[in-house]
DNA sequence: TATACCGCTATACTTTGGGAAACTACTATT
DNA sequence: AATAGTAGTTTCCCAAAGTATAGCGGTATA
C-alpha cells in the first residue's frame, strides 16, 4: 500500500514534469494548419502561392493568420524583396529549424497510423461479410 | 535555371511526401488535450478522476468526448470493472504506444521553446526601457 | 486598354472546440 | 432516509477556427 502510494506520486510528479512543457508547445503548434506550414517550409524559402499550393486546402486568410502567428513566435521570418510585382518570401528560423526532428517523428507515425487505419478498414469489411 | 526547375519540383515532391502522412496524423491528434491525455497514460492505466486531477483544467465533457476518440482511434481502451462503485481504467493501446518517441520529442522542444520564450521577454523587458 | 499575376485584406458566414454548471445512475455506507 | 463516491451526460453558451467569395494596389504582358 506504501508501496503504490509511493508509484501513484512518481507517477504523477513524472507525468506533470512533461506536461507544463507539452503545454507550452501546444500553444503554439496546435491547430490544423501550422505544422504543414513548417513542414512546407522545412525545403526552403517559399513564397505565399507557393506554401498556399503545396498545403492543400487552406484558404489565403488562414494562410495569412497562421504565418503572422509564426513570426510572432519566431518559427518563421517574412522577407519583402523589392521587386516587380513584390516578391514575398518566408523562412525558417533557427529556431524553427529546432523541430525538424518532431516534424520528421510526426510524419513517421502518420505513416504507420494510416497503414493501420487501412488494415482495419480491410478487416471491417472482411467482418461485414460475416 | 534547369537547375532551379528541378529542385524545385524535387522540393515540392519531397514535401507532398511528407504533409500527407502529416495530415492524417493531426486528424487524431490535433486539439488542446488529446496528446497531454496520452502523456497521462504512458505512465500506466488510469481512472477518469485521476485523468482530470493530472491534466490541468480539463472539464469531465471534454475528457468524455477525448477519450471516446482515443478509443475509435485505438489508441487507448477502457476497461470497466464490476466493482462497487463502478470503477473505469484506461490504457494505451499497443499502437499508442507508438507514439512514445513522437510525446517524448514534443515535451523536449517545449522545454526548448520556453527557455526562449522566458530569454527573448528578458530581452524585451531590457528593450523596453531604453 | 484590358487582362492577368502576386500578395494579400475585407466581409460575411458556418462549424467546431471548449467552458460552466447542473444533473444522472448506480452503489455503498451511515 | 441521507450522504457520498464514481463516471460520466446534458444543457446552454461563447469564442476561435475555418470557409467562401470578392476585391485591392501594384506591375507586367498582350
Amino acid at each position: 500500500m506504501q508501496d503504490t502510494l509511493i508509484k501513484i506520486e512518481h507517477g504523477t510528479e513524472q507525468c506533470s514534469r512533461m506536461l507544463l512543457p507539452t503545454k507550452d508547445a501546444l500553444d503554439v503548434l496546435s491547430g490544423k494548419w501550422k505544422l504543414q506550414i513548417l513542414i512546407a517550409l522545412m525545403f526552403g524559402k517559399k513564397r505565399f502561392s507557393q506554401i498556399q499550393a503545396e498545403v492543400i486546402g487552406i484558404t489565403p486568410k488562414m494562410l495569412s493568420k497562421e504565418l503572422k502567428q509564426l513570426e510572432i513566435n519566431e518559427l518563421a521570418v517574412r522577407h519583402v524583396y523589392d521587386t516587380a510585382p513584390v516578391s514575398v518570401e518566408y523562412e525558417m528560423t533557427v529556431h524553427g529549424k529546432t523541430l525538424e526532428p518532431l516534424l520528421r517523428a510526426l510524419t513517421e507515425w502518420g505513416i504507420v497510423h494510416r497503414k493501420r487505419v487501412i488494415a482495419s478498414s480491410k478487416k471491417q469489411k472482411k467482418n461485414s461479410l460475416l
